[in-house]
DNA sequence: CAGTATCCTCGCAGATACTG
DNA sequence: CAGTATCTGCGAGGATACTG
């Protein structure tokens, strides 16, 4: 078998995790959220070879989370700016990024690079919320697969592909 | 050269990413925060086969995200427990959730699954702010390569190698 | 049920040379 | 500078058989 793609499944997480679930698109992703454009300044800084670049920077062209523009009108030199899609993956690099903060270094030990635009205020932890906006904890909320939505797995993945066959 | 990891990094990005980077180990934590925590569970829903699963749950293991516990004491059965290290990630879940409904399904056609466990509200988006707790929106931050924490890239890191060497 | 133990394949990544 | 084009190979990931 080759291996599997989540690219259709019915599952938001697990499409997301298609597009930007892996180390490279990540470490690209956060250098892009730091200004990063130019095909040489993501090299250099990753330190991931041309084709491996190349290859990963177009996937992110085609699922459209970067757009490849020229640095000016009729000049072949491009540069990747992030589309609106691509800018809201913001909260989860941010919350991965706080999490390995947290978890991955020894207490007080880790470079805080993440700050308010304005004042240079550190970010504080991301804050969850119903749609009403009522605050809430971790503990307050939980992952229900519903009878609308009972898609979520390989399972029932399976299920939808072995219909059309 | 074999293939580079990123586990010590001094991103925590970098390190997250190395951790919980990869399409599988999204999907486990996924399922585990929706309560799944038996091994044939993880199997079925996830459609991986044996080997690939053992090796995905040991490696969540031996990261401390996930704890094995015993059914029932004295019983060799087990069940995959998320540590608080686990747990913490539900927001960098929670985050490429939110991405994949708004931006890999068509308008209204997501799975809503994610909900207060209280009333059954639905989630609503994750919210910035500083560590004062001032709320910012997206483009009021920066991530900013500073000078006590340059070392975020390839680049700082071969350095650091190469001084040790 | 909860995994080990094997075997196999091909995707991903690394290095390097070359082009406009 | 910004890639394309090739070559190479490790190892992740897949299938399946077998064990306590």
């Amino acid at each position: 078998m080759t291996r599997t793609s989540l690219a259709r499944y019915p599952c938001p997480l697990a499409r997301a995790a298609d597009l930007v679930g892996d180390k490279w698109a990540l470490l690209i992703l956060r250098d892009a959220l730091a200004g990063v454009r130019r095909f040489s300044d993501f090299k250099t800084r990753l330190g991931a070879s041309t084709n491996i670049l190349t290859e990963r920077l177009n996937h992110l062209v085609e699922a459209g989370i970067l757009h490849r523009k020229p640095v000016r009108p009729g000049v072949q030199r491009v540069e990747y700016h992030l589309s609106e899609k691509g800018m809201s993956l913001v909260h989860a690099l941010l919350a991965l990024w706080q999490w390995g903060e947290r978890w991955t270094f020894e207490e007080g030990k880790s470079p805080v690079t993440v700050q308010a635009r304005d004042t240079g205020e550190k970010l504080g932890p991301l804050q969850l919320q119903t749609v009403s906006g009522r605050p809430l904890s971790i503990t307050d909320i939980e992952m229900v697969p519903t009878e609308a939505a009972p898609a979520i797995t390989h399972q029932s993945y399976a299920a939808l592909k072995a219909q059309k066959a």
